[in-house]
DNA sequence: TCTGGGGTCCTAGGGCGA
DNA sequence: TCTGTCGCCCTAGGACCC
């Protein structure tokens, strides 16, 4: 049998967290730059905020009804689901993290135990240990346990917020209930594809002959199919090497200069760089990408991306030279950007980096690139910069509702006073 | 004026060598 | 030497997730 936890509402949750006076009011928590709604609390959703609503068009509606409107605070946020995460695991040798405020644990030779009960104590200690709410659903499938932990989440009267697919009967019955377009891993295009054919609930969806599934979904579909007949396809992911490592941005404004956009980029690739040393390899592969606003129609659009093969490295300077190579190449005058970001791939061990004679790393980048992480540690992140980089910090992410890290910054702990 | 960021996996199709 | 076919590898693009 598997089991979904998730935490409900997460953002909002955390931010509740450390304001019980906002128990029981709307909340929202905003994206980078604060520009649309990437959390909401239920008293939000009862107000018909959507999700990623752009906060500019909503703002008379958060006046009007008393929204508390957050910036998102991922220092926060991170260090919540760290906590929920290791309670879990207390409870089975085998999680799976699935996301921030996910995980699929795995509860087999629990055949002795009432799992329904297990569940409701797993869901009360998280409660009391890190003030998280959390849905639990149980099933002998991952993609049931996602179905079964809706149906805890939609009717947390009833369920106590803890839901388990026993048998078929109770299989059926909610595949029935659930609509297509919200079984996991039917995005919007599928849906739409799907509802065409009348197939209107996960339960028409399984009715659906394979090879058309097949033909229609990949096999990926048919994974998903096989899984919600109750035959476990999904297994447990293993924990992974990263692929990619991206730092891609929204311009608060538009820029039209290469210089300006040049900055940008030299920054983003010395982002990608720190999160590479983090984890101790090099990359091969770098991309950049500029866009320009596709919400604004009537202006000029234009969107181009370029991958370089590089000598791998993890220095921020050489990985900054080739993103504004990179650029050099893909930017043209005339157009209004909005966007930009840069990738890094094809990763290997900081060992097994092979000795090029034609090396144009300078070893004494090893050394600094340390030194500057050491530094960046130990005086705030990011002090320390390349004379490339945005040294006049014109660049200051919009963070205008920013609550404190209560939790992973000394000085920004709440102080109790008796 | 103002619309996020960071990922993964799969497939089709082209290039290329045997 | 020329041509067809097969399989492998790579890439771009599309789908999905939170």
């Amino acid at each position: 049998m598997f089991a979904l936890v998730d935490c409900n509402n997460f953002f909002a949750s955390c931010e509740r967290v450390f304001r019980p006076d906002l128990n029981n009011k709307p909340i929202v928590v905003l994206s980078n730059n604060d520009g649309c709604v990437i959390a909401r609390s239920n008293e939000s959703k009862a107000l018909g905020i959507p999700m990623g609503a752009p906060a500019f068009k909503y703002k008379p509606l958060f006046d009007k009804n008393k929204v508390h409107v957050f910036s998102s605070n991922f220092a926060l946020y991170g260090d919540m689901s760290h906590r929920v995460m290791s309670m879990l695991s207390e409870y089975t040798p085998d999680i799976e993290i699935y996301s921030i405020d996910e995980s699929f644990l795995k509860l087999e030779g629990f055949n002795h135990l009432d799992l329904l009960d297990y569940g409701r104590t797993i869901k009360k200690k998280i409660d009391k240990g890190t003030g998280i709410p959390i849905s639990i659903g149980i099933a002998p499938t991952k993609a049931l346990s996602k179905v079964a932990n809706r149906i805890a989440k939609k009717f947390p009267k009833e369920t106590g917020g803890v839901y388990m697919i026993k048998n078929d009967e109770q299989r059926i019955k909610a595949l029935k209930w659930l609509k297509i377009e919200d079984v996991w891993g039917i995005g919007r295009k599928h849906a739409k594809r799907l509802k065409a054919k009348k197939v209107n609930t996960a339960f028409d969806f399984i009715n659906l002959s394979d090879e058309w599934v097949k033909s229609n979904m990949s096999i990926v579909g048919l994974r998903l199919k096989k899984d919600l007949e109750g035959k476990p396809t999904l297994d447990f992911e293993k924990i992974q090497p990263k692929k990619n490592i991206a730092t891609t941005r929204t311009f608060e404004g538009m820029l039209k200069n290469y210089e300006d956009i040049k900055e940008r980029i030299t920054t983003f690739a010395v982002h990608c760089a720190e999160k590479l040393r983090k984890q101790n390899s090099h990359c091969a592969e770098i991309t950049i990408f500029i866009l320009t606003n596709r919400h604004r129609k009537e202006l000029k659009q234009y969107y181009k991306s370029i991958k370089l093969k590089i000598e791998p490295t993890s220095s921020s300077i050489i990985l900054s030279k080739h993103a504004a190579r990179g650029l050099s190449v893909i930017f043209r005058n005339g157009y209004n950007y909005k966007k930009a970001g840069v990738i890094i791939s094809k990763f290997t061990p900081e060992g097994e980096k092979q000795f090029n004679l034609f090396s144009e790393e300078n070893p004494k980048h090893i050394a600094l690139m340390q030194t500057i992480d050491k530094l960046n540690k130990s005086i705030g992140s990011n002090k320390l910069k390349l004379a490339s980089q945005d040294l006049g910090r014109k660049w200051k992410m919009k963070q205008e509702k920013l609550s404190p890290r209560y939790t992973t910054n000394l000085k920004e702990v709440i102080i109790v006073k008796i």
